[in-house]
RNA sequence: GGCGGCAUAGCCAAGUGGCUAAGGCGACGGUCUGCAAAACCGUUAUCACCGGUUCGAAUCCGGUUGCCGCCUCCA
């Protein structure tokens, strides 16, 4: 099977065909470390996690480096503001997103560049853009020459002069055209800054991941990733600065992920519409947060809030609940060989086969989690319907239980679903819930239901949920 | 104003020419249960509207309405 993805730039789905046989180099754009991360920072690092893991799947040796820019107007305001250098700023911010990362079970890049780290790559490109005449210093700014550059805007389907009117020049600033945007800013007194040929200053917005990503993954890089609202400037901006400098094409596919709505507007820091991830995080699970994010397509612009989180929990919660059963049943069966399968087995053993296909197909166009998630359900469904169909049957059978199991491990490989792999039978039980659960039987027996009841309040008060199953009563985790 | 996207059940959401329009949540009815829980069964969609292309359209084309995004802060 072929993997499609689609691609901004071509506005269609392609067949990946990587720059070097067997191997993916994904360049994915980091947050700006202004502020703490929000849940549509999130979504992005989940999609870029969800690829990553997938291409592994597929055999690629995937590099994937993740940008830190952490030197920018906004973090020399904000530290400004607090009285504190700017690397506090960036770094406090860093901190964060790593605390979160781990919370959504995103597995950590191999590269994590800071743009403070690469000044003198940054400074030797601004060169190269001066020396070939993409770029012309003015005061101690240094910009690029957007009309120089014949295919800008070819990213965000956007032509040179439509562009012109919302051209903005801030104060200060000696642009030959208002469509240049800066490469290298003149340092003002008291902002950081470092020595370059065009006097002291900072590196501009967009250079910085040129540099980082061409250094890190080649000229030509795979595949380069972030939110939609990237598109324009800031990705056309990149492809303008790395292709003047290289002449070679800069990115092969460029993927972009919706944004999130917040009661049918943009997630936006600069309103204030927005749910930082530590909030949500102190009401969800990061494994249900990831769930949700990923049970719709990436690329589509999806609705957040409260409800649809609670919704998620409860499907997640019937995924897991299968996993359990299945546990349970791995540890329950009998040492000796199991009876030959029922004839009813290769009914499932077929649903097995046909939804690893189906899942496979899934991700392979372009990455479809949702409807992949879908065929997870099915196959849930299915299976817990075979059990009331065929009582014992999969129970007996440590082969159905094995495929089983290794089609959800396999899943959850890709998806991510859970931090600690499948999840295990195995439930540390405090020794007084199992004596209020004790206590409880036997008022069951001695058919007390006021009491037995209060007592199932209890253990819930304690954190635990019994359930009276046929074999006895049985207790899990609220 | 320019460019682009979207509209599928009560809600969320797949599906881009052809089997009965995935899946989840919720709701209602049923099975099981002391009551629950978990699980199962059943019910819950003329795919925004109008016209066209086609043997055949949620899907392609044109128009209408509504919503949203970008147009140099942004994941």
């Amino acid at each position: 099977m072929t993997l499609r993805i689609y691609d901004t730039l071509r506005g269609k789905k392609e067949e990946f065909k990587p720059v070097r046989e067997g191997k993916a180099g994904i360049y994915f754009c980091g947050m700006t470390v202004q502020d703490k991360p929000h849940v549509g920072h999130m979504l992005a690092f989940v999609a870029g996690d969800l690829i990553k893991r997938y291409l592994r799947f597929k055999g690629y040796q995937v590099t994937y480096v993740q940008n830190f820019t952490d030197v920018d107007d906004k973090i020399i305001n904000k530290a400004n503001e607090e009285g504190v250098d700017f690397q506090e700023v960036a770094e406090r911010n860093i901190r964060e997103y790593f605390k979160y990362e781990k919370e959504l079970n995103i597995l950590p890049a191999d590269i994590y560049p800071k743009a403070t780290e690469h000044i003198g790559d940054i400074i030797k490109l601004v060169r190269t853009l001066v020396d070939k005449g993409f770029a012309y210093q003015s005061g101690g700014d240094v910009y690029f020459r957007v009309r120089k550059f014949s295919p800008y805007g070819k990213l965000s389907r956007r032509r040179v002069d439509e562009l012109q009117a919302g051209a903005r020049i801030e104060v200060g600033e000696q642009k030959e055209d208002p469509l240049d945007f800066t490469l290298w800013k003149g340092a003002k007194e008291g902002e950081p800054a470092w020595d370059s040929p065009w006097g002291r200053g900072r590196p501009g917005w967009h250079i910085e991941c040129s540099v980082m990503s061409m250094k890190y993954l080649g000229d030509t890089v795979d595949m380069h990733g972030g939110g939609q609202d990237l598109i324009f400037p800031h990705h056309e901006n990149e492809i303008a600065q790395s292709e003047s400098a290289t002449g070679k094409n800069y990115v092969n596919y460029w993927l972009h992920n919706g944004l999130l709505n917040l009661r049918g507007e943009k997630m936006s820091k600069s309103t204030g519409h927005f749910f930082t991830i530590e909030e949500i995080c102190r009401e969800f699970s990061g494994e249900v947060i990831r769930f949700y994010l990923l049970s719709t397509h990436f690329r589509s612009r999806s609705e957040f809030g409260r409800e649809r989180l609670q919704e998620a929990g409860a499907g997640f919660e019937r995924i897991r609940t299968l996993c359990v059963n299945l546990d349970e049943m791995k540890t329950a069966l009998p040492e000796e060989k199991a009876a030959p399968a029922a004839p009813e087995a290769e009914q499932l053993r077929e649903l097995i086969r046909g939804v690893n296909e189906d899942f496979l197909a899934s991700m392979d166009d372009d990455f479809n989690s949702g409807e992949a998630i879908g065929h997870i359900f099915r196959l849930v469904r299915e299976v817990n319907k075979f059990r009331t169909d065929y009582p014992g049957v999969l129970e007996g059978s440590d082969e159905l239980i094995d495929a089983l199991l290794e089609s959800l491990r396999t899943f959850d490989t890709i998806l991510g679903l859970f931090k600690e792999g499948l999840p295990r039978a195995g439930l540390a039980v405090p020794p007084e819930v199992e004596k209020l659960v004790r206590e409880r039987e036997e008022a069951r027996r001695a058919k007390d239901w006021a009491r037995a009841d209060e007592l199932r309040d209890r253990i819930l008060e304690a954190g635990f949920a019994v359930e009276d199953r046929a074999e006895g009563p049985y207790i899990k985790r609220k």
